[in-house]
DNA sequence: TATAGTACCTTGCATGTCAAGATACTATTT
DNA sequence: AAATAGTATCTTGACATGCAAGGTACTATA
């Protein structure tokens, strides 16, 4: 995996999440990280780079338990996104399957 | 998957293969680039880091095509590290697809 | 009033990766 | 004989990523 490969797995993160429901930046950071650790120094950044791609619009929604919180809608653009970087991740995870067994098998 | 996670995936590529038999640099470099993208710029220093670390030990062979070749030989501190390595990797990979069933099922 | 939790974001640092280039040997073509 | 292409090693410079840490600000609790 290069280091594209690597930001293509978060970004498919976080556009898989979204295309359930919309999220806010903090509950984004808390639900990826549960799974494959990750700092709101890096998602933030990087949901700023996916809406100016168009892959995600932003709406603010007020809270009772902190401030204001800044929610994301995935788009159409970032549907299709996922499903491309889904591919990736999966022809990359075959790849290396293919090189663990056949380290074992071979 | 952070940097260190995408390093560690290269670590394994590598110690994997040299668990089934010695390889030298370029033969490495073109077994994984078959599978998952990278390159000699990346491979070359990548061998000497786990070398210093203890993790291949390595020894010259003439070539009838070529110049000599740097073959690598995994010890057993890389044969257990293979082994932690792809433990996280398998765990990541879990990661990744809970995030992903979890964005269609939930 | 002070602490802790929620929620946003930016900055600086360390690291990883690549493209490109340098070196050098062998084989093939011109 | 000279030039090209393939094999094989390694280094350098530029760029991107991701994190820790810090900054801001709101709410609730002690």
């Amino acid at each position: 995996m290069n280091p594209q490969q690597r930001k293509s797995n978060l970004d498919l993160c976080v556009l898989a999440l979204l295309s359930k429901s919309d999220m806010y930046g903090y509950e984004l950071v808390n639900r990826i990280s549960d799974a494959v650790s990750v700092s709101e120094g890096t998602i933030y950044p990087l949901l700023k780079r996916i809406k100016d791609e168009g892959l995600v619009t932003t709406y603010l929604k007020e809270s009772n338990e902190g401030p204001p919180r800044k929610y994301y809608a995935i788009t159409d653009i970032g549907l299709r996104r996922k499903d491309v970087l889904k591919n990736e991740f999966v022809a990359y995870v075959k790849g290396m399957n293919a090189i663990l067994e056949g380290a074992e098998i071979l």
